[in-house]
DNA sequence: TGAAGGTCATAGGTAAATCCGATCCCGACG
DNA sequence: CGTCGGGATCGGATTTACCTATGACCTTCA
């Protein structure tokens, strides 16, 4: 039907010794295979590519000369793609695509992205932030091969690791009536208005908690926005409940919030890497996962 | 050892379809042909390619979807190859290296090319002028793949092909003596000085016209260039003999010279296509054969 | 909750391409 | 003229490519 890059690899290595069994030799091939591939390609070229000179090699024709350039460069071609095909694996560079629950996206990953930098500057992060659904069809369609959020809607074919525990907290305008609380129990919350942070998996999430244990917390406002969230509490519109805490006090606007740990038994979030089961992984992602355990276990948000 | 431009096919379909039945389908083969071919690339390049979706087709990882991009790219620059390798043979396109004996190059060449151009204008040809010699070489070493010179120097791989007989001809300064005469013997030459076209074959030619006849013509003057010649024997340096015969009677500094017939028997020397016997011509260089003989056949110099 | 249908992977058998050694052939060269 | 050097050809063995059939698994729909 069409050529093969092993004749053109024959042909160019006959065009430049000049002699079909000096190629098979350059080749650790032998002489008739290289003959064969020659006469196949000026068969379906319908054009003489070499002068047989017997006895003493051959020649390139002016078809033979031309193509033998495109020849060349092609070669060439093939061979960056095999590199960059290996390198695609293996090596520690080139770009990496990693998936980030967007909540605590602004918390966790500026640390990891300077510390995986640092160790590895040749790999330039390119960083996708959804929710959880988000993040797991992300996954699954390929737009990231690794990312960091919670052990939610994980299925069969989702490798799940670990790597911080994040206890379910309160977080309240520095005022709120129950700030002075070390600890607090959902019951007290629910005689306070709350904020609720609209998100495709954590709002449902979030009511289940009050629900599951016969409580109806009273909705003030909803946002979808984590940092309006706290902007919402801080100015006294409510309470909010997150596993996610931010090392910051202040909203984005100055003023103060507080967490505090709720006390019912409520099993921490459990921030972690999640990747595909079945596609092994690149160095890079291996690498990327070294550094976010690293970062996140010694140091947890 | 290495990736196959089929792999490279067969991948490039699978990634477009995102599917490896339909991709076979597309292919026409089947689809554990297909399977195999992506299996082999990812063990090859130790990476994987496409997240396999269960019972719904695949879709590339991040590195297959780099991999994708260099992929077709190399394609094109295969199927870019294939196309300018057929039309090395086929097309009339492109370029046509012609060789051509430069003594008469000047004089035929303008013509032949004038008209070939007419007839073929995507046809760039490019001429290389040589002695006879020089001509046979280049043929042998490929700058050229057709030529037209005399029947000189032939071997048993080239083939002649016979256009316009050049009989002999005398060139004389106007106002010599033997101009008057309608036709010449090289006796009658000989009582005059000579001036000899040197070149390496030509000299050795012209001096046995005269010394197979136990003639021996005193040399006043010898030089390589044609024009010269011309130039010499219009200032009275002497006669000279040529097979080729250009349409101006002036030399380049304008003075007058006249043909005269030479009535010895002497074969007449003949121009022709020349080429090499093995190779098979192009479509290109058939062309320009039929021009030539045309051309030339119809309106000898 | 099966059943049907679709998808990719694997297995086994066969046809084809690839490769090699041996040999032939043909100019070059002494 | 005989030898040599190198390309082409031949026949056979091995490897590769391909196909059909089948298995495993998932999705979809009744």
């Amino acid at each position: 039907m069409t050529f093969t890059l092993k004749q053109i690899r024959y042909f160019v290595a006959v065009a430049e010794t000049g002699s079909i069994t000096e190629a098979g030799r350059r080749l650790h091939i032998s002489q008739p295979s290289v003959s064969a591939a020659i006469a196949e390609l000026e068969d379906r070229f319908k054009v003489d590519l070499f002068i047989r000179h017997h006895a003493q090699g051959l020649s390139l024709t002016p078809a033979g000369a031309r193509l033998f350039k495109d020849a060349r460069s092609l070669l060439d071609h093939a061979e960056e793609l095999r590199q960059g095909a290996v390198g695609l694996g293996q090596s520690l560079e080139g770009e990496l695509h990693v998936g980030c629950f967007q909540t605590f996206a602004p918390i966790v990953m500026p640390r990891v992205i300077r510390a995986f930098a640092a160790a590895h500057p040749a790999i330039v992060i390119t960083l996708h932030e959804h929710h959880v659904q988000g993040v797991v069809d992300g996954l699954a369609a390929g737009q990231f091969e690794l990312a960091l959020t919670y052990d939610l809607n994980l299925t069969e074919d989702l490798a799940f690791e670990p790597l911080v525990a994040m206890p379910l907290h309160a977080v309240l305008a520095r005022n709120h009536r129950l700030a002075r609380e070390k600890e607090l129990s959902l019951e007290q919350l629910t005689h306070y208005p709350m904020v609720l942070l609209n998100l495709p998996q954590s709002r449902d999430y979030f009511l289940s908690l009050f629900s599951s244990r016969g409580l109806r917390p009273r909705i003030a406002q909803e946002t979808p926005s984590f940092e309006t969230l706290r902007g919402l509490v801080a100015s006294g519109d409510g309470f909010a409940v997150m596993h996610s805490r931010p090392a910051s006090q202040q909203t984005l606007d100055g003023r103060p919030v507080v967490y505090r740990p709720v006390k019912d038994k409520i099993r921490p979030q459990s921030l972690g890497l999640l990747r595909l089961m079945r596609i092994r992984p690149t160095r890079r992602s291996e690498a990327f996962a070294a550094v976010a355990r690293a970062e996140l276990r010694q140091n947890p948000a």
